[in-house]
DNA sequence: TAGGCCATCTGGTCCT
DNA sequence: AGGACCAGATGGCCTA
């Protein structure tokens, strides 16, 4: 189809599917489709690359609203994301203990040894159901020192660090960060 | 300087 | 087709 264009006297009307654009012209498309191509592929990268640094960044503003209502010691402790994650479903698993010891109470049943924490992740690196974790929780000096002090009748005795009451800080994992690596235990 | 944490980019996959 | 989600790669910053 190409040699139609090649002889003058044979240029009749092209086969109506075979036609081709000479090549040179058909280069020069291609090429501008290929740079076409290539823009349209980077703008919607670059689309992308915002909505998914826009997705990050709402997920990091919902990480800081869930480290807000999670006490540290000290207050001004940022977790990281792992920690944020374990110490509340930790923190949730302490809570309904508190909750549920508090009911058992008002029924006059007697407290049963709160169940085993639940495991929201395993790794080595987690320290928040570590022996020295809750000792270190227990040793805080505004923290109550007696076993009578660990007793349910309201007013609950606290810990000034967190919240909860001290059986279920001796028994359960609830301290995030506690103490500070430097602090004197 | 190594290791931990983080933000960002990127390509793949799934869903609407 | 376009957006959401995900996981891997990469580089920067910080700390022990």
């Amino acid at each position: 189809s190409r040699d139609h264009f090649k002889d003058k006297s044979s240029r009749v009307s092209p086969p109506p599917f075979s036609w081709e654009p000479p090549r040179r012209r058909r280069g020069r498309c291609r090429a501008r489709n290929q740079a076409a191509l290539h823009t349209l592929r980077k703008s919607r990268r670059v689309k992308a690359n915002d909505r998914e640094r826009n997705r990050m960044h709402n997920l990091n503003a919902a990480l800081d609203e869930l480290r807000g209502v999670l006490p540290t010691f000290p207050e001004d402790t940022k977790l990281t994301k792992i920690e944020t994650l374990r110490f509340a479903y930790n923190y949730i698993w302490a809570l309904s203990e508190t909750l549920r010891l508090a009911d058992q109470r008002l029924h006059k049943a007697p407290p049963p040894p709160p169940a085993a924490p639940p495991s929201p992740g395993s790794d080595a690196g987690s320290w928040l159901s570590t022996a020295s974790s809750l000792s270190a929780c227990t040793s805080n000096p505004s923290s109550p020192a007696t076993s009578e002090d660990y007793g349910y009748g309201p007013p609950e005795p606290l810990f000034a660090c967190h919240g909860l009451p001290g059986e279920l800080l001796r028994s359960g994992p609830c301290c995030a960060r506690y103490p500070p690596a430097d602090a004197a235990v």
